[in-house]
RNA sequence: GUGCCUAUGGUGUAGAGGUAACACAGCAGGUUGUGGUCCUGUUAUCUCGGGUUCGAUUCCCGGUAGGCACCCCA
């Protein structure tokens, strides 16, 4: 006996009950929250007129090597071989899988294709809060659009998107720039001149400008090889308020493009409503270069939770690692995570209330046990959810069950039911009891 | 890849260098057809290995696992 313990020990130390790490057990309470907040999303992306795909979990493990930075697309990818030998891995992100799957249809295709997807990825890296190895994103994409209402439309549904849980005012803001004018910036700065590493070195001190100190942030730069008058123009774009201010501090950067794009899309959105939850951000950077337009972040404000919800943004030139011609494309991809934290800093999780009631059926007598059976189906024709007892059960624990489970409805069928050809639906809140005629 | 923190029943927590306490949940019963209360019973080589010690679950070192932050990324 005592032997025998010890060799369940040992197998539980071998088997962990724990999950792989960085993936998760979805028990019912919580898959609740998350298909409640997925059933939002899909239900706020079919009013935009966006149609839902989904791809293989799989693609060749090239098709990231190509093009998802060194650690999303490296050392993050878990790859494996199949039996013919072929290298696979599972999906780090949708991004080239859609375009995979639109550059196969872009042709024939009535343009612009609005597609959405709500799929599950995979990415080997050290989990932490709001990042796990397993992961949901939605996506949401338009290609064949260069217009600048593809943008707009866009934005416009990732804040419907969020708007849609009632989040209370200033829970939220999306924070627009644009690659066009950080490059037109960056020009003016000089970092033209500069090689590619050392843009790459400016770009990435502009992406840390909140976190890190003024010296250390202008002693990277100094040390990338822009001048004096380089490094003021970039502390003049990167302590802008807003693009008025922009346009005041420097002039030349007035007519540019990027300016030109920013400053429609900030009216637009302001005029559609959106004044208060939208603003020019110069930190707004992003880290794949394949952005070459307006980018965004979409910022949960709660102070104990803040931290970019997610973004997205203007990438044309990505059908290119499959041979095929660029074509134009915008989106975005909120994660469930971080989506969650959001929705639980404020306070507004959502749960799917099902209209259906659950009758619960319990055996209450051994002779019954077909008459039993025989109404559960009777009940299930009816359209009813039935919960059927598995074991014969006294009265009294049949309704603790019920309470403990939480179920509204009992069905009372034992020997005097039978008898008077009848069956009971007890309510175990109002406690009130309905007869039914039930013969079989 | 780097740094910091944590590890006690199924869950959540106490505890002290002298072999573990409480709450909740589960199961069984008190209660042979009417519930949420109450009562009883039951559930732990205190993460693993090494060291200090008469004695370690407690102190020290290491492993493992988990969490958080950075890096990276959306």
């Amino acid at each position: 006996m005592v032997k025998l313990k010890k060799e369940l020990i040992k197998l539980k130390n071998m088997l962990s009950l724990k999950e792989p790490k960085g993936t998760k057990d979805w028990f019912p309470e919580e898959l609740n929250i998350r298909q409640a907040i997925f059933s939002t999303w899909r239900r706020v992306c079919r009013r935009y007129g966006f149609e839902e795909y989904l791809s293989p979990l799989v693609e060749s493990a090239d098709v990231y090597r190509a093009k998802s930075g060194e650690d999303v697309g490296g050392k993050e990818l878990l790859s494996f071989h199949d039996l013919g030998g072929r290298e696979l891995a599972i999906r780090p992100e949708m991004t080239p899988s859609v375009t995979r799957m639109v550059a196969k249809i872009y042709h024939s295709a009535q343009k612009p294709i609005k597609y959405f997807s709500v799929a599950n990825f995979m990415r080997n890296e050290k989990p932490q809060r709001g990042r796990n190895r397993e992961f949901w994103q939605l996506n949401c994409d338009i290609f064949g659009s260069d217009s600048w209402r593809a943008d707009l439309e866009v934005m416009q549904l990732a804040l419907d998107l969020v708007l849609e849980f009632k989040p209370p005012k200033g829970s939220f803001c999306l924070a627009l720039n644009s690659r066009n004018l950080l490059d037109q910036m960056l020009n003016l700065a000089g970092a033209d001149r500069l090689s590619e590493e050392s843009k790459m070195m400016v770009v990435r001190t502009l992406d840390k400008w909140q976190k890190m100190k003024k010296e250390q942030l202008l002693a990277r730069l100094k040390e990338a090889g822009l001048k004096t008058t380089g490094i003021e123009i970039v502390e003049n774009f990167m302590n802008s308020s807003s693009l008025a201010d922009l346009a005041k501090k420097i002039p030349a950067l007035k007519n540019s493009l990027g300016f030109g794009e920013l400053d429609k899309a900030l009216f637009m959105l302001s005029k559609l409503g959106y004044q208060d939850l939208v603003e020019f951000n110069p930190a707004v950077i992003r880290g794949f270069d394949y952005y070459n337009g307006i980018v965004f972040e979409m910022f949960d404000k709660h102070p104990a939770n803040n931290r970019a919800m997610f973004g997205g943004g203007r990438y044309n030139g990505l059908a290119e690692i499959f041979g095929e011609k660029n074509f134009p494309a915008v989106g975005f991809a909120p994660g469930d995570e971080t989506f969650r934290l959001f929705l639980e800093s404020w306070n507004i999780l959502p749960t799917i209330t099902y209209s259906e009631k659950l009758y619960f059926l319990p055996l209450l007598d051994k002779e019954l046990e077909f008459e039993s059976l025989a109404l559960a189906a009777l009940l299930r024709q009816e359209g009813k959810d039935v919960f059927m007892g598995l074991e014969l059960q006294k009265m009294s624990k049949a309704l603790e069950f019920a309470n403990k489970k939480n179920i509204e409805m009992v069905i009372i069928f034992a020997q005097a039911e039978k008898e008077k050809g009848e069956y009971k639906i007890k309510n175990m809140v109002t406690g009130e009891e309905i007869i039914k005629k039930f013969k079989i």
